[in-house]
DNA sequence: GAAACGATTATCT
DNA sequence: GATAATCGTTTCA
């Protein structure tokens, strides 16, 4: 059996039909786990793409000194969509080039994010590939993702609930399939175990 | 104002 | 494994 044929969304099953109530409000490391399996749709272009998330890292608030809100910036230009509601996408440019997508979580004014880092495709690979300039791999790392599903800056503070950029509910992860680790290119609180990965998927950074 | 620095990736050896 | 690319944000003078 290949790696990644026994994952929860190749197995024919439909996917949850809503998120339990509160799901966003709860600690951030707790929504990083249970996004791992969501679905997040991309219309952006007027091509439509869908990946399941496979990696994804949680980003605490005011007292997380790695994140982009830690109590010594407060609140800026750049992480104010951070200090907002949940469900909202917070997005950003790394080294100049990249950009990369957070789920905002957790109340106003308690800046709570998870980064999305790795997706394995389910509709629209080939319109993925094509954005990518046909490298691969499609969507494992944060650029990657964003490069994959046509996210640029444009959707910060986008409301997730919508098109053109959808995340839904997808398969639940059994734990015997979840990896934990300290957060990649991270140099602050590198103790932290609050990176989550589906393992054997396809779709996790290398 | 100026300078340093990334929640990264592609490409080279 | 090393390094260039590349620019907005942050920090410091």
């Amino acid at each position: 059996m290949p790696a990644g044929m026994r994952l929860p969304w190749h197995s024919g099953v439909a996917p949850a039909f809503s998120f339990p109530r509160g799901f966003l409000l709860r600690p951030v490391t707790q929504v990083a786990r249970d996004l791992l399996g969501a679905r997040l749709t991309s219309t952006a272009g007027g091509e439509r793409t869908v990946g399941v998330i496979v990696e994804c890292e949680a980003y605490g608030g005011l007292d997380d000194p790695a994140s982009h809100a830690a109590t010594r910036k407060g609140l800026t230009a750049r992480n104010r969509t951070m200090f907002g509601p949940a469900g909202r996408a917070y997005v950003y440019q790394s080294y100049g080039v990249h950009w990369c997508v957070n789920v905002v979580t957790g109340r106003p004014n308690d800046p709570q994010a998870v980064l999305l880092r790795g997706l394995e495709p389910l509709e629209g690979e080939d319109v993925m590939i094509l954005r990518r300039f046909g490298r691969r791999p499609t969507a494992a790392g944060p650029g990657r993702l964003c490069q994959a599903l046509g996210v640029d800056g444009t959707l910060d503070g986008h409301d997730l609930r919508r098109s053109p950029l959808l995340l839904e509910p997808g398969w639940h992860v059994p734990d015997e399939l979840v990896g934990v680790s300290a957060r990649i290119g991270v140099r602050l609180a590198a103790d932290r175990p609050n990176r989550f990965f589906v393992r054997d998927s396809r779709g996790v950074t290398p």
